[in-house]
Formats: C-alpha cells, sequence, structure tokens
DNA sequence: GCCGTTTTCGGCCCGACTGTTTTCAGTCG
C-alpha cells in the first residue's frame, strides 16, 4: 500500500470516530497521522522496515500497529469492525459545506440517513427539519450546501488560485482607509493547491472593505458576514474569505490567517506555556494583564521567543523546533536564481527564437541560458536530432557574438527517456553538449520497478547533468510516474545528478514533500521555469516557492551558484 | 491516541459566525 492510501484509510478512521462522537483528540490523532504520512517524503514500508514508524511524527502505538497490518495484509480488521458499527457511506456527508459529525449523527440515528442521495431527499421531503437543533434555515443551508458540492471540482491549483487572488486584492487595496492586503492560508503557504481564496485586509473601519468585497458583480453569493468576517462564493464556484483587522493588530491577524491550522496550534501551546494567550486579536498575559498589540509577524514571532518563521514552512512539521535552535534554512530567494538551465525554443515546440529568448533572460536578471529543445523521439515536440544541433550550435555562436559578455549561452537537449529506458541521442552527441535535461514523457503509467529503472539508468548516465519534472505529474489531475523515490534520490546523490524543480504552475515537480527529502539525503537541485516562450521565465517564483516549502538553502541550488563555479561543474561532470 | 526542560498520566488553541436558541451548539479555519 502507498502512503497515500494509508493515510486515507488513517483519514477514514477519524471521520468514523468522529461521527461516532469519540473523543476529539483521538480522531485528531488519526488526522495528525495520516497528514504526516502524506508528507513523510518516502515510503512508510522503508520506515517500518528500518524499525522506525513510531518515530514518525504523530505515529505511536496503536497507530504503528494499525499501519504495520495494512502493509502486511492490505486489510485492517479495526476498521471492518468500525465499519459494522457506522456505515462508510456517512464519511461522504462531511464534505457538505456547513455540515459536521454532530448533525449527521443526528440525521443518521433519527432519520436513517447513510449517504448523499438519502440526505437530499430526506431534506427536500422536509424530515429534518423538525430534529433538535433544526429549522427551516438549516434546512434551506442544507440544500443549498449539497448544491454547492455538486458545483464545485475540489482543490484549485496556486497557478489560477494565485491570480485570481491578486485581482481582489487590488481591488482591495484601492478601498479607501485600506492599509495593507494580503493573501493569506494555504495560499500565502503556496501550497500546490488551495481550497478557498482567504484574504486579509488591515483598516480601522472594515465597513467599506467587506462592502467591496461582497458587493462585486462576480460574487453569486454571500456565505456570511459579521464584524471582521465575510465569504462570499463567486459565479465560478470559487469561495474566498475576507478578515479585516485593524493595522494595530495586523501581526496576529496575519498570523492567524496564514495558518497552517496546526502550526497555529502548535505557536498557540508555545505562548501558553510562557503565560500567554494568543488569538487573531491580540497576546494576552493569562494572568490578566493588559492585551499586547503586535502590527507585524516578526513581533509576534519574537514576543514567543523566536525567530521570524516564513509562511511556507508554517506546516507544524518540525518549523517551530527548528526555529528554535536557530536552524532553519536560509531563504532562497528569486533573485538568487542566475542561470536558466532548462529552455525551449522555435528550434523545436518553443515559440520564441534563440535571440528573443536571450533578450527575455537578460531583462530578467539571469547570467546564464542554456537551450535546451526536445530530442526528436518525442513526437509532439518536432525535437532535434544530431545534425540539427550542429546548425544550432552554429545560431547559438552567433546570437553569443553579439550578446558579449550580457548574457552565457550555453547549448543543452531535453533528451527523451525512452519507453526502454534508453535515451534517443546516443552518448557522443551528448557529450558534445554543454548541459543535458533527461526527462520522462511517455509511458508514464508502467509499473513502478520498470519506470524507475528508466529515472536510474538517466541518472547514470554520466553526460545527463539534470533529471527533468522527475514524477511527470500535471496539476490537478493528472499523477506522476509510480516511482520510488527514495532510489532516484539516492542514484542522484551517487551520481551527483540534478533534480529539477519544473516551476511550471501545472508542473511544480518535483514535489514538494520530496524536495524535502531531497535535502535530508543531501541531493543537489536545479530550479527550471521549462520556458516555451519568454513570459514563461515569470514561472520562476512558483519554483522557488517549492523549494521554500522544501526547507532548501540557495547553496543547494546549482542554478545560484556563480557562472564560473556553475560552468566548472557542469565542464567536470564531462569527465 | 499521542506526548513530555512543568508530566509516562493528564493534558491536548482560540475565536467568528450562524441558527437555534433564552444562554448555547455546531461548524469552520
Amino acid at each position: 500500500m502507498t502512503n497515500r492510501e494509508i493515510a486515507t484509510t488513517l483519514q477514514t478512521i477519524a471521520d468514523l470516530l468522529e461521527i461516532k462522537g469519540e473523543s476529539r483528540f483521538r480522531v485528531g490523532a488519526y488526522r495528525r497521522a495520516a497528514e504526516s504520512l502524506l508528507n513523510l517524503g518516502r515510503d512508510v514500508a522503508d520506515v517500518r522496515r528500518e524499525g522506525a514508524l513510531e518515530a514518525v511524527p504523530g505515529v505511536g502505538e496503536a497507530i504503528a500497529l494499525k499501519v504495520g497490518e495494512l502493509l502486511d495484509t492490505g486489510r485492517l480488521v479495526y476498521l471492518e469492525t468500525l465499519e459494522a458499527e457506522v456505515p462508510r457511506s456517512l464519511t461522504q456527508l462531511l464534505g457538505v459545506p456547513d455540515l459536521g459529525p454532530k448533525k449527521i449523527k443526528l440525521f443518521w440515528e433519527k432519520a436513517g440517513v447513510t449517504d448523499l442521495a438519502a440526505l437530499e431527499a430526506a431534506a427536500k421531503a422536509g424530515t429534518l427539519r423538525d430534529l433538535p437543533g433544526m429549522g427551516p434555515k438549516s434546512e434551506a443551508k442544507l440544500l443549498e450546501g449539497l448544491a454547492s458540492l455538486a458545483r464545485r471540482s475540489g482543490r484549485t491549483p496556486l497557478g489560477r488560485a494565485l491570480p485570481a487572488a491578486e485581482a481582489q486584492l487590488e481591488r482591495l487595496r484601492a478601498v479607501p482607509g485600506v492599509v495593507r492586503a494580503e493573501a493569506v492560508g494555504s495560499l500565502r503557504r503556496r501550497r500546490e493547491t488551495v481550497g478557498d481564496l482567504d484574504l486579509l485586509v488591515a483598516a480601522s473601519d472594515p465597513t467599506a472593505a467587506m462592502d467591496a468585497f461582497t458587493g462585486q458583480a462576480s460574487v453569486a453569493r454571500v456565505l456570511g458576514r459579521g464584524d471582521t468576517k465575510a465569504s462570499v462564493e463567486f459565479q465560478d464556484g470559487l469561495r474566498a474569505q475576507l478578515w479585516v483587522h485593524p493595522p494595530e493588530r495586523f501581526g496576529t491577524a496575519l498570523v492567524h490567517a496564514t495558518g497552517s491550522k496546526e502550526h497555529n496550534v502548535a505557536l498557540r501551546e508555545r505562548a501558553l506555556a510562557r503565560g500567554l494567550s494568543l488569538s487573531e486579536h491580540a497576546l494576552t498575559p493569562t494572568d490578566g494583564g493588559p492585551e499586547i498589540l503586535l502590527a507585524t509577524e516578526e513581533e509576534v514571532h519574537r514576543a514567543l521567543g523566536l525567530p521570524y518563521i516564513p509562511p511556507e514552512l508554517r506546516e507544524a512539521t518540525g518549523e517551530i523546533r527548528a526555529a528554535e535552535r536557530g536552524a532553519l534554512p536560509e531563504r532562497l530567494e528569486v533573485e538568487h536564481v542566475r542561470a536558466a538551465l532548462h529552455n525551449h525554443s522555435t528550434w523545436s515546440d518553443g515559440k520564441a527564437t534563440i535571440r528573443e529568448m536571450a533578450e527575455g533572460a537578460i531583462a530578467r536578471g539571469y547570467r546564464v541560458l542554456a537551450i535546451t529543445d526536445h530530442s526528436f523521439g518525442l513526437g509532439i515536440a518536432q525535437g532535434v536530432d544530431a545534425e540539427g544541433l550542429l546548425r544550432q550550435r552554429r545560431e547559438i555562436d552567433a546570437v553569443q557574438q553579439e550578446l558579449g559578455d550580457r548574457l552565457q549561452l550555453l547549448q543543452g537537449i531535453e533528451v527523451e527517456i525512452r519507453a526502454d529506458g534508453t535515451l534517443d541521442l546516443p552518448d557522443d552527441v551528448l557529450e558534445a553538449l554543454d548541459v543535458v535535461v533527461a526527462s520522462l514523457h511517455v509511458a508514464l503509467r508502467q509499473p513502478r520497478e520498470q519506470v524507475t529503472a528508466r529515472a536510474l539508468a538517466a541518472l547514470r548516465n554520466p553526460h545527463v547533468d539534470i533529471l527533468g519534472h522527475p514524477t511527470g505529474r500535471l496539476l490537478p489531475d493528472r499523477e506522476g510516474a509510480d516511482l520510488d523515490m527514495d532510489a532516484v534520490l539516492s542514484a542522484a546523490r551517487e551520481t551527483g545528478t540534478a533534480l529539477e524543480i519544473n516551476a511550471n504552475p501545472r508542473r511544480l515537480d518535483l514535489p514538494d514533500v520530496y524536495v524535502r527529502r531531497a535535502m535530508e539525503l543531501g541531493v543537489m537541485l536545479s530550479i527550471n521555469t521549462d520556458a516555451h516562450r519568454v513570459e514563461h521565465y515569470d514561472f520562476l517564483s512558483f519554483g522557488v516557492d517549492v523549494a521554500r516549502r522544501g526547507w532548501v538553502p540557495p547553496e543547494a541550488v546549482i542554478n545560484t551558484w556563480a557562472t564560473e563555479r556553475l560552468v566548472g561543474w557542469l565542464g567536470e561532470r564531462k569527465g
């Protein structure tokens, strides 16, 4: 079983226990363990072989036993017993907005509701209206929630959510009295997909900002509105939430709204241990002293005895402990990236000439640009062959002449890793190039052993410098190849090959959890936009965000190195 | 069910908002 499958099983247990009315702490324990497995970055089966299951955060004796049973038998007797008690189909009801475990239990016990269809039928028949705590408004809200569930299509990719949020922020910043407006929540933490858009505004009087937010033409429905918080659903089904807090409380508000929830819990526990209660409004001494107002996040962290913790690390995966020890990674900035090592031109499926790509790179402050068109084997991209590469070299030399020392051009290739694991250009051709990116595009659905063997063969080819977009996934829907990622990472370290963080928002590949594992193992990384046109260079910040989420310091990214060092490294790899 | 420079047992964040309620429960983040 995969980590994801085991995590899903633990989530199901949590759901069933919650509906059953079990202790919320026990429920939370299963959820924490599930989250922990998803963040592990390596196969839980390997961790178990090392006897280290209980070293995984949130996994204790009881859950370790259950994980072991799942790994050994693919089944879990505990879950089967639970399902005999509480119908599993009830868990789908938890996805309905504003419907939680208490009411689900009520509907199940008092109205015989066991799934979504039965819920809708019961609500329409009016049989839920008279249950305790229910009423006509609750019934209408429930029906609306069901309709909304049918309209929505899961989480929104960061690449779509970020521009939508920017448009909202621009609108809010224009409102009189608004001092600041920021995207918060998982968006600010730069998770690869987000649920709702979370926005935070600093203003002494919330009314104008709230009005501007809820009154837009694109708003289909106002879901709620209070003194400090409003939420809406746009016509396209996307939901957004706005908090408004006064500027002098913006620090605590920003910490609160950025999350993650688990990170906030850890921060608040830390505050309590210091005799302080932390909320979005203020830090308040528990002995009854006056509120301490904090306008910036830096002040909040300082008040808790911590250095600043950047948003993308706030996932409750050890960042507070690391901050305490002064062991947070040096933060990677877009400006650190000086080399673009994976780019296309009109020689394959790119839309810009080498010259145009070069000018675009200079405009963005790059010092090194590698042209890495597709090799000819990838049919859809009309790649270059050995003879084409010779002609392309002459063009690159000519453009280099014109550019002088404004930019160093490199000639490379994105060479296809074929279904049989060979590369579709011979070694002597690869050897003559400055940089070689090897990528999987075809036969991604091969069995684990087979597709892993292809990646390993590419990594072990001495001419390959970078493994491009390692998993081949496409967000939000196409899963990547079923790679044995620890084997891939180990081979990358052994051979000194860099793994790519592909910054295209549809890829974000290597995914952040494996990036963090790569850092544990000492693997080098290369952040590239895979630009097919000049504007694609602007994807870079997405790649930097993935690296930050993976605790990557600038030093571990070959694109940050000074030109001589980078070119020297590429040269040495030629032997 | 997990976890420990306050604990191996007794804790395990904090508040907004809504809809049902005469003071609170449920849900959300």
